[in-house]
DNA sequence: GTAATATGTTAGACTTATCTAACAAATTTG
DNA sequence: CAAATTTGTTAGATAAGTCTAACATATTAC
């Protein structure tokens, strides 16, 4: 059983994993906001636990079990944020910090009877994949609506930032996920789109907008 | 805010409390299976918080803020029960080690959300009492069923253990909250009580289990 | 009312997870 | 490629919560 320090260090590790496939101390210890010193000590105790291969001045990197140790902490977390989006009536904007500390609660019950009441969900309230029981994560190929040309039509698929933050200006401008989108233009300049969706002819999102939001083609 | 260390010591304390008013180390000690050293420097700790009245070799105390605080633990085990037997479809005998956990999360928001969807119950499963937002609990008059007489009806309103053994015994007898009994006779050597609730025209139960039942007279 | 027992405290050690300061290796830059 | 910068490690300190061993006080029993 690992602690819920360990599975917050095997969180962050998978999720940068993702990118990356290796991932530095530097980046963890900034992503967790823990020193670096305090970064190696729990990489050498995680490797001890055969969850992480760690060798003094390599990139890190999660072994098989650590993997699926990881996705399973991630599975749990976006259960919960599906759960509190769909059954307790929650906005997206607010599950994140719940989920956070849902995730680890130790009963594989309580997250079967989650999945079993969302109706064995795929997709989190944010489009990111759930992992199923085994750890297995099924990602779709996305592109992000910064890469995609005037005149494309395009659906909203999932976001990348979850920040409430962000969240909320998504909320104001009406924007939610399965939402088809017409790009009108591109500012060559700083690429900020003119869109139009819904009910809203014309509406423009800046290019740090539009790399936080992932699209599929239509 | 108290750490989910504390917040344990507070609830032992004040379910505790509940029957004796003060509490020994020594007993506190037993609940929580941690031993008596360590139950005293948490006892300075908590008493430097003013969570708790806290002199050598004198019994233990809550102050007003440590009850109050204690019963919003409470409160959020209690609603959590209720939730996972009423939303999620737990029996009364699973929620206790998952409520265990739930109970330390940190947003009120949660907790009302569920308190909402329950429809701001009263009671938990097994009959206990939810405290309020503010920590104020409502404590009804509770008869032991072992206290009561031969040619008795009564309704069954609470139990006091909550193992999941006990429940599971309780779910093999059909006795579950509510439920109307007779009290057919009681046998003067051992205190074993023949009743007839439902379907079942003669149970016996031990003295044992019958001081675990509370009930209202009919 | 003293002896035996039960209860409670003090002192000091251990573990986990964190930090800072100092040093070491790797990478980047001119 | 050598210097400067960034990244990573080691050593040692700190805090929370636990323990055992030894000692102290209270309570119970005779």
């Amino acid at each position: 059983m690992n602690s819920l320090i360990e599975e917050n260090y095997l969180k962050a590790l998978f999720n940068l994993s993702n990118s990356k496939g290796e991932v530095n101390v530097n980046e963890l210890s900034k992503r967790l906001e823990i020193k670096m010193p305090t970064v190696t000590s729990m990489m050498k105790k995680l490797s001890e636990k055969k969850l992480v291969l760690y060798e003094s001045y390599k990139p890190l990197r999660l072994t098989e079990k650590g993997k699926k140790e990881a996705a399973i902490v991630i599975r749990k977390h976006r259960l919960t944020e599906m759960f509190l989006v769909q059954k307790m009536g929650f906005g997206w904007e607010d599950v994140h910090p719940i989920a956070e500390q849902v995730e680890h609660i130790q009963s594989p019950l309580f997250f079967d009877k989650m999945d079993e009441l969302l109706g064995f969900p795929k997709l989190d309230p944010h489009g990111s994949p759930i992992p199923d029981k085994n750890g297995k994560v099924i990602w779709k190929e996305f592109n992000k609506l910064s890469e995609c040309k005037s005149g494309d039509t395009i659906k909203l698929t999932a976001v990348i930032n979850t920040s409430g933050e962000f969240l909320k200006f998504l909320n104001s401008r009406e924007l939610s996920l399965g939402l088809k989108l017409k790009i009108k233009s591109v500012e060559p300049f700083d690429k900020t789109m003119i869109v139009s969706y819904g009910k809203r002819p014309s509406e423009t999102l800046s290019h740090t907008v539009c790399e936080r939001l992932l699209v599929e083609k239509i």
